[in-house]
DNA sequence: GATGAATGAGATTTCATTCAT
DNA sequence: AATGAATGAAATCTCATTCAT
């Protein structure tokens, strides 16, 4: 599955792990790709199993049904990305390189895990009824919004920040520049005829990006 | 049909209209509440017939199938905002002022025009095959480019904004900023809490998008 | 169908009736068999709808579920008893030629019917829970306990059948002294070794029947 | 398993009873109960060993099938009565009393063994396939037949009964009586509103059953 | 002997599409 | 043009049985 990198999730197993473990996992993986390529009702139990070198027992026997694996496969796909933004290092005391990085791990993990843009999108046109189901998510999703919050603070108390600025949205406007970028590559294609995810053009985008965002904060 | 304005569309339709344009009309629409609710693979044609007050046959007489009439109800929704965007008022003489009202614009629309946007994910997480299929797109959505660049070349020839400004990548960062806002904002909610469709957040919302933008376009 | 008389139920379709009538007809009939052949769990909707001719979709179409099925199959066995019993032609007058021919009609209905006898016996394996969810059952029942008291009245005001015995306890004994009869006589026949169907068998347990009965009402 | 009275047969295991016999008991226990609760067909090997707090595996490995178990529940059910049946101390030089107690002693087993009774019910709707592979069935069934012809005989020989009275016939109506009291209480409860397993209709039950058993045989 | 994992075959149910009128 | 009825194909889900340890 190139589409999305698990190497975070399957180091959580160690060499002591058991196989049902690895079998959840190749399902979920091979549901991720089946779920956002057809979307909920386009997804087929019987292409997961085969993906997974598994069959639809198994699949029933773990996430009970199809809406179960689909959930289970959502809250994976969130597990993964918070698990990556933890890992992010950021120096505070630097809040414009702070930013800058910031901005490059929101747009770079869009741009190498488009599974995930796809299961966000899939979701959002279920207007997030089973994410709703899914327990805590404020509380696993304050993080990136305190990380933003400090950034903003320490630029503030520097003097090259401007203040009153709200971190969530600012933190929308940074995902949203990124994300649509993605999502709707495929459209903006057709429509325009550039071909968005070539090299010069991510880069090009996450210059633009920053540019954008740094201007935006930057005290007058 | 809460979600969808079809004013626009409607009103191409006079007073001489048949019935069965009118029978067709119902019969998109109820599709696109359909396809935009649970995706092509889940969208049921017996619910579009229903919802549309016809019958099934009716559908396969004039659509030929379920994927035909996904195409129509796509095209039907680009359709939709080209009409708008022909439209908007600009006065190029006054590239500030004329940004602004572009920004607003398309926010605006997409925050009116919620079955647009699902309209779009969806196509999008088909990779857009569908689109393709049909003619002319790039003709088609030409002009909206166009008038991106006439505003930047006006500013940047009143010293206002800076040279160098690509109008594709500008028109897809005033997109964005919008896009992902209304497209997202069911995990959002979730994820943080916040209602984004409150008015007090949409006007937040509006004012930095432009603050953005224009921070963005100025000449140093 | 050997198994069921369904001669009363046809009957009430005239000429002019429709086709469905006829293909939701079948389905019942065929449903009939196949339930008190393999249990509700046994059952099998593919057997059904091949059995009637017809196809699971048509089934689904109809019934809703294989559930759906069993309930409308389980109303009709009682619709066919409730309309056979309401033309027995009794004379409360000859109270002793009354009670034989209730004895007779309701020990020939088992044995002419044993798809009524398989379809109570199914019904009471899962404890009536589906004949519960049926409307007016009460109802529709009193009739026949209505006859029996005129009878046990007429007899005990001629002075010829004693006092004091209760209706239902007694259509219980008639009942019950045919119903086991025919509902065990397989167990029976591998037990005992004798063919309880064979006619002279029949004969001589509608005579043990009614002289059991007519002994037991009797005014010392 | 509050539903069946094992007592009879727990006790044929000594003190010394190894514990893969209490491992049988124990699946043939649940056996019953799903058996008789679901039918064959719709039985659940699952439920079966999860009840028994056992597995799967040894189901198989003890009963061979779904179906071996079957047949072993069978066969134990029958065990059972016959047992009972052996127990029963009639005292054939008084007739009535004989038979008062033979009256009481069926019923009451019917009564305290509804599992029994849905057993039988369950393997006629099989038209007793499963009974007939067992051996010996007539064999092991004479003892009751002798007992009744017995206690006719006494009756006959000391002028009490009157002469003519086929065992078999007798034994079937005695069953019958209270056989189909419990096998149909349930609809018949839907029908008609008695809960007919309260104390006073269990015994006015038996009675009524005595009452008319007597009657039948009396000399005139 | 004991057990959790695994699976092929088959069950129920659904659905896009066509037909008869 | 319009519609209720019909259906083959395929979907989701289940289950008796076996395997690996």
């Amino acid at each position: 599955m190139a589409d999305i990198d698990r190497s975070n999730v399957e180091a959580e197993l160690g060499p002591g792990e058991r196989a049902p473990e690895r079998r959840k996992r190749s399902l979920l993986d091979s549901a991720i790709v089946e779920f956002t390529t057809y979307g909920i009702g386009g997804a087929r139990v019987d292409r997961i199993a085969d993906r997974a070198h598994s069959n639809k027992a198994m699949l029933y026997h773990y996430f009970g049904s199809k809406e179960g694996l689909y959930l289970a496969a959502l809250q994976d796909i969130y597990a993964g990305i918070r698990h990556a933004e933890d890992r992010i290092d950021l120096d505070i005391s630097e809040p414009v390189t702070a930013i800058r990085a910031l901005i490059a791990f929101t747009f770079g993990y869009y741009v190498d895990n488009p599974g995930f843009v796809r299961m966000i999108n899939t979701e959002n046109l279920h207007k997030a009824a089973h994410l709703r189901t899914a327990q805590d998510m404020p509380a696993i999703n304050r993080p990136i919004l305190t990380k933003v919050a400090a950034i903003i603070d320490s630029g503030v108390a520097k003097g090259i920040f401007r203040p009153g600025i709200d971190p969530l949205d600012l933190y929308i406007s940074i995902s949203a520049l990124g994300f649509t970028y993605v999502s709707n590559r495929h459209t903006l294609e057709v429509l325009f005829g550039r071909d968005l995810l070539a090299p010069e053009f991510v880069s090009a985008r996450l210059e633009t990006m920053t540019d954008m965002i740094l201007r935006y904060v930057a005290a007058d």
